[in-house]
DNA sequence: CCTAATATTTAGACGCAGTATAATAAATAG
DNA sequence: CTATTTATTATACTGCGTCTAAATATTAGG
């Protein structure tokens, strides 16, 4: 994934296999589409899509896994879930609500993919928990952010920024977790 | 599923395919036992498994399921969360706590069984927004319930009645739910 | 230029999950 | 004994995800 000028150049991106998998869901349906349809669109091999996603739904998840992935980083250098979600909301969330997020039942993926949002928020959980809180307040905290983020994919273009939404949901619960999870939060 | 003495007689259950499954996902892993194993073990077809579960994952969760699809229902007819928290902690809960519960880290599958969980956390969110709270407390309702249902089945034999538990875990946000909220829940 | 090292693509084969279909087996009803 | 009902089973198929080995395309350095 880190080409330095080294070896054979790549033949696609993540953003290339992306768009075509779009496309093809939003045509077809996402159980309709193979990992082969999106990789000849894309104009390369089933083998290489592999090669940018572990499977056929990430592709769908991009922008979530990215979020994730920063946040627990950020979590752990800060050690302050608060100040971590700050960062997260003002370095990647402006940039694009996910695909997932905004196509939806056009994709009639229903099924299918309520497994891959459930993963997700699994794992938040467990950012949440690394990061300090109280294991009593993890799962709360942890649907307070559920909450803020849904409500912030779901505004559609006129939303706020994604710090509004967490700020907001986060001080609704403010006054009833415990000392320490208050502590990693604000 | 409804044998009312007419036609061949079955030759499993779900029972005996959940223990087949058990003792082989504890001796070799979850990801190393295959669906024909299982059925071998429990003495039937791999076809049958499949009579019986939609899939492999699915027999782990058979208790967690019967929960969720008894409170979907009752959800349905009481119209009122809270009192099916109750009957539900009342007539199905105390049975047994989901093998995917007490065993867990022994059956090395945490990365497949990520998926299989939050798919669980998700229908209950599904089932708390159906009750009729307020789309803004869904999520920490539903962070709420995930809680208590976990201290619960983390509880360890001595564990008290889930009742208590959802009661005391509902009980900490009753202040920062809304109205609507609250007369569903209380 | 040539060779080595590096990085990516690709073909091909594989195991397994899950679906579908049709044949067979075991019971009951009349 | 026959018809009906229900469950089991064999079989075949699609597609995901993994793996391995070979082919390809680039850079670095002598």
């Amino acid at each position: 994934m880190t080409s330095e000028k080294r070896g054979r150049p790549r033949r696609s991106s993540t953003r290339a296999l992306e768009e075509a998998a779009a496309e093809l869901f939003l045509e077809q349906g996402y159980s309709h589409t193979t990992v082969d349809d999106i990789a000849s669109r894309a104009g390369v091999s089933r083998a290489t899509f592999f090669n940018y996603f572990h499977n056929k739904s990430d592709v769908l998840w991009v922008d979530v896994d990215r979020a994730l992935a920063y946040l627990s980083q950020s979590v752990m250098e800060a050690s302050h879930l608060g100040r971590a979600l700050e960062l997260l909301a003002h370095d990647v969330a402006p940039q694009a609500v996910p695909l997932i997020a905004s196509q939806f039942e056009a994709m009639e993926a229903d099924l299918d993919l309520r497994g891959d949002g459930g993963q997700r928020v699994i794992q938040l959980a467990a950012i949440v928990a690394q990061a300090g809180v109280s294991p009593r307040d993890v799962w709360m905290v942890t649907g307070a952010l559920v909450s803020a983020a849904l409500e912030w994919s779901g505004a559609g273009v006129s939303r706020a920024a994604l710090g509004n939404y967490l700020g907001e949901h986060l001080e609704r619960i403010r006054s009833v977790v415990d000392a320490g999870s208050a502590a990693s939060l604000f």
